[in-house]
DNA sequence: CGCCTCCTTGACTTTCATCAACGACTGTGG
DNA sequence: CCACAGTCGTTGATGAAAGTCAAGGAGGCG
């Protein structure tokens, strides 16, 4: 795919990414905003009109019960967007956190669903990312009901490591993991501690090496898939957004 | 609401659905199509060029572990629409199998996200429902990570109920629940004999009472409420479509 | 140096799945 | 009419998975 023109440095300053290319053709002139690591943007119940399209760094969607425990619904990449509030009801139906420092762009309503014609296309992308955020989120949810914890912890290192693959921040199978084990823990539904053994059983057994710098590598990912249930070339057809050729 | 004309009919014969509305006024002749209890419609990682509007019963959407182990991850009331197959990706990321006998509509992917102008308002209520779809299964993934059973056996009632409610499907907040112990606890994540225990203990507290041909009744919202971690009011915000007035 | 965060491991407890048995109810065929 | 099987809800006994509590160690940082 060949960009030249104004685009060309937008295009290369971000991840590749074919709404950011949509969006940025639409409206060149949107403002990046920027977040730092650990800061709240968006606040569950909180007043929301836009959405988001997060351009660089993690960002996490998170629910909290109201004695205060937190579950992470999915993990916002380079490139995705997430409709933080809808038309019918600009309510926050969950947390939005900066997992590293980030720069996203807000998207009012009316530019995700408004009738103007010049929209059809982004309007068709958006359409194809909610779909794909809608089968990440039930692949969590049916591992979170139906499997061990060592089948979640496989899961979500291999969803990650998909989807990075995909935008091209994986090297062989290794990876930056900016998440603690705690926070992995909010993403799979465990305790810290129970994070912890899984995740040195894995290192034991050879399947993953941890580095220093929140760096992770997966060694086999035949033993992990199997592990997670998953088939790999499947969940990459369901968790992708395919680009029409 | 008045409806009058050639719609009043059509509008009788099915549960209040603005969207229902909306499509059958667009489409007055699309054929409805019908399905008995148990059947299955759509097959998880089958072709889907089609999504689903159920007009009469309760349908199931559901994801299996390569072990068999089934995790339902949405119930559809009638009025429900599931975006089954993707425009970018035709293939249904999960089963759809009638919980009772259902009538539905199935409708084609350009209908959905068409550029036509005239489905502009379509498109705006099937975004919604998207989003409110999106909501349940979040609340319904922060409880299976981060809650006990008793919790989501009282959060399924509770959502079902609320949504049945807005339907008028409840009477003295009892309604019909097509479901058996064994769905029940492929919905929370649980076992059957896990449910039967959890639903005996409500029962012999006088939070809910079970009649015989598969009716319930929720005595006690608010001690359900709390029990479930779930505010009631802000539960309706999420979860519903509001309509514009 | 102390303080902090994070990972790690052990000991104990709780929750829930599994296995098994039984009773109520339904439909079916003789 | 009765035996029969089939489904479903119910209860008890047992075991495995994972949470909680607690303590210690490694690294980063002012």
């Amino acid at each position: 795919m060949q960009i030249s023109g104004p685009l060309q440095k937008a295009y290369r300053s971000i991840p590749r990414s074919s709404v950011v290319d949509a969006y940025t053709a639409l409206r060149p002139k949107q403002a990046k905003l920027r977040a730092a690591k650990g800061q709240t943007i968006v606040q569950e119940s909180g007043y929301a009109e836009h959405s988001m399209l997060l351009l660089n760094g993690w960002a996490a969607l998170s629910k909290t019960m109201p004695e205060g425990e937190v579950q992470i619904i999915d993990v916002m990449l380079p490139g995705d967007f997430a409709l933080v509030g809808a038309e019918v009801a600009p309510v926050a139906a969950f947390t939005v956190e900066a997992l590293t420092d980030i720069s996203y762009i807000a998207i009012p309503l009316e530019h995700v669903n408004g009738p103007a014609p010049e929209h059809a296309e982004l309007r068709r992308l958006f359409t194809a990312l909610l779909v794909t955020t809608q089968a990440r989120m039930s692949e969590l949810l049916l591992r979170m009901g139906r499997s061990s914890g060592a089948c979640r912890v496989a899961y979500t290192l291999l969803e990650l490591y998909v989807r990075l693959e995909q935008i091209g921040l994986t090297r062989n199978g290794r990876f930056r993991l900016p998440m603690n084990q705690h926070k992995i823990g909010e993403f799979t539904g465990l305790s810290n501690v129970h994070v912890c053994r899984t995740m040195r059983r894995f290192a034991r057994n050879g399947l993953i090496t941890n580095f220093d710098n929140q760096e992770i590598s997966l060694n086999n990912l035949n033993a992990l898939s199997d592990f997670a249930g998953v088939d790999l070339t499947r969940l990459r057809k369901e968790i992708f957004l395919r680009r029409p050729q």
